[in-house]
DNA sequence: GTGAAAGCGCTAACAT
DNA sequence: ATGTTAGCGCTTTCAC
């Protein structure tokens, strides 16, 4: 084979192929653009390809992205707290976005010093947009983003604060059910799990709605989304009080709840104890864990951010700002 | 602010920084190249920076590229039967290659037939190299990028029919621990839960080890790694058969059987029936479930990954190709 | 310490 | 239907 026909080093350019096949750079060029698919002689097309095979040359993307000043890179930006949660979304988008003909440049963040250099990078590479569903992510730290004139969408965490373009859920809302089907079954000493500073607002809204009914949460302790985290929260929680209801700001604090009350505490669920989760992971639907759970409709939200993409990248100066409604899923931790 | 200093439509460039400081182009350059760090009058920088500022100037990463022939930039092919694990690998791969100053562009599989213009979009990136963690990814549909001279490292899956690099596990070692534990714990009716064309040949050796011990597994049936495939697995192994284990190929589908075996069969695990799973999944790791697994030494084969991709970036036509060994750990799915 | 020229690999605009 | 010219934004010589 003429696996070494390429100059040493390097990948073979259009150049070479030019030369080669005895036509200017121009024309290798069109035979690998399809905006000029039947508009160059077949025989010539025949030829620059065969000589193409033969020296193994690809079109350079960078230098395409160069001249034509897109690269077809979306930058994915997700968050630290990933749990089940985001990985799953995760391979979700890259597919959708490689559905749409572009690609997923992704950026993950773990903690929160170096997110500056990340988005610097970020910013460095032309993406033509970028995705964040990192939700423990200041909007003010993408700013430099959107100096740049760089679209920034955001990704099932709160917009509502700003104008960038964001798809997003009515978390409060979401919490109202989670409030109300608790209430609705009886459930009085309510416990609650929370993020310090998850900025989701949902414990609060929560609170807020039990408020409303002249109900007060006996307790709310803190979790950071991990499995760990739950744990120790429901074993404060359960060993504090007598209580007949948790609700969790995500799922796999909730699956926590539930491995500690029935194996730590002896409690059935739901009969002892009812505990509502948040987010709908899918290690939160299965069998032995099977918790009920506040949902964003994501295909829908998937659905709008391609086409915010899409908008966006024609038209980086109007913000797409989507909100949708949340629903309960009644499954068996609660009555 | 100095939001709108750009020239229309795009972003601020190093020329446009340095007619706007009085400087050359060149000196902008190494302003913002790191290699030249000291060489330039601090005064200078100083307003170079500046002005970079009210521009919103970045360098471009797409120009740097061009000329470097370096992107920074590592591709991740993952496949479709994602599942669990290759999602949880991801987010880890992903922080990995951060750190090590690069980035990761994702392409996920989910079709057969769209893999070929995947993998030309991967070729035509000019990637410093390619990590592939698709099992079901026959290893001749590498052979493009392969012959473009474009690194290719198989992570996680079976490289010992080629040449390429490869970081992977002995999984026939893998499947005799299985074996091993079952057989050593008294179990004799034994059924298999394989993938018809996983190509790992877990069951194969785990089959082949039992039989040097004169023990016929009962029956073998087919899942493609899915939580429903293993149910459905599970059900036509224990509505056939009195069983006493259930060897799984991968652990959502031991997750599966599990369920079933409890819920649908009142079967008592491991008492009643044993179960071993494969992989590791995080949520195989769930106390409700706490499957019997054998387990990849995932953290040990990311850094010989990341070594590999720094050895490959350099030497692109040496492979490196380390194999490691796997452990089996005895959660509560076994005696 | 800084600059001028050339070129990375490609394509838009204008020839022919 | 194909070629020429110029330039995308940066960096690498080689000067000064």
């Amino acid at each position: 084979m003429a696996r070494k026909a390429q100059p040493a080093g390097g990948y073979a350019t259009g150049k070479d192929v030019a030369q080669r096949a005895g036509v200017s750079t121009i024309t290798v060029s069109r035979v690998f653009n399809p905006a000029w698919e039947g508009k160059i002689r077949p025989e010539t097309v025949e030829r620059v390809r065969q000589v193409a095979q033969e020296l193994n040359y690809r079109p350079n993307g960078v230098a395409r992205s160069l001249v034509n000043r897109r690269t077809n890179i979306i930058a994915v930006v997700i968050g630290q707290s990933a749990g089940f949660f985001y990985s799953e979304i995760l391979t979700d988008l890259v597919r959708r976005i490689q559905k749409s003909g572009r690609q997923a440049l992704v950026f993950s963040l773990d903690l929160y010093d170096n997110v500056a250099r990340i988005l610097e990078q970020v910013a460095q590479h032309r993406v033509d947009a970028v995705v964040v569903t990192s939700s423990a992510l200041r909007t003010d730290v993408m700013r430099p983003l959107e100096d740049m004139g760089m679209p920034v969408i955001l990704f099932k965490r709160s917009a509502e604060q700003t104008n960038i373009s964001g798809i997003w859920c009515d978390e409060r809302q979401g919490a109202l059910l989670a409030a109300d089907c608790l209430l609705r079954t009886g459930c009085r000493q309510i416990g609650i799990v929370a993020h310090p500073h998850g900025g989701t607002g949902r414990a609060q809204a929560f609170a807020e709605e039990l408020a409303r009914q002249n109900i007060t949460p006996v307790q709310t302790v803190w979790g950071d989304y991990s499995y760990e985290s739950g744990q120790q929260a429901a074993r404060k929680l359960l060993t504090d009080h007598q209580l007949d209801a948790i609700f969790c700001e995500e799922d796999t604090m909730a699956m926590a709840c539930l491995d500690v009350a029935r194996q730590e505490f002896g409690l059935r669920v739901p009969d002892d104890l009812a505990i509502i989760g948040f987010d709908n992971n899918t290690a939160a639907a299965l069998p032995a864990y099977n918790i009920t759970t506040v949902a964003h409709p994501i295909v829908d939200m998937l659905d709008a951010l391609m086409e915010a993409i899409e908008q966006v990248t024609c038209d980086p100066h109007t913000p797409v700002r989507r909100q949708f409604e949340m629903s309960l899923l009644e499954r068996s931790t609660t009555k």
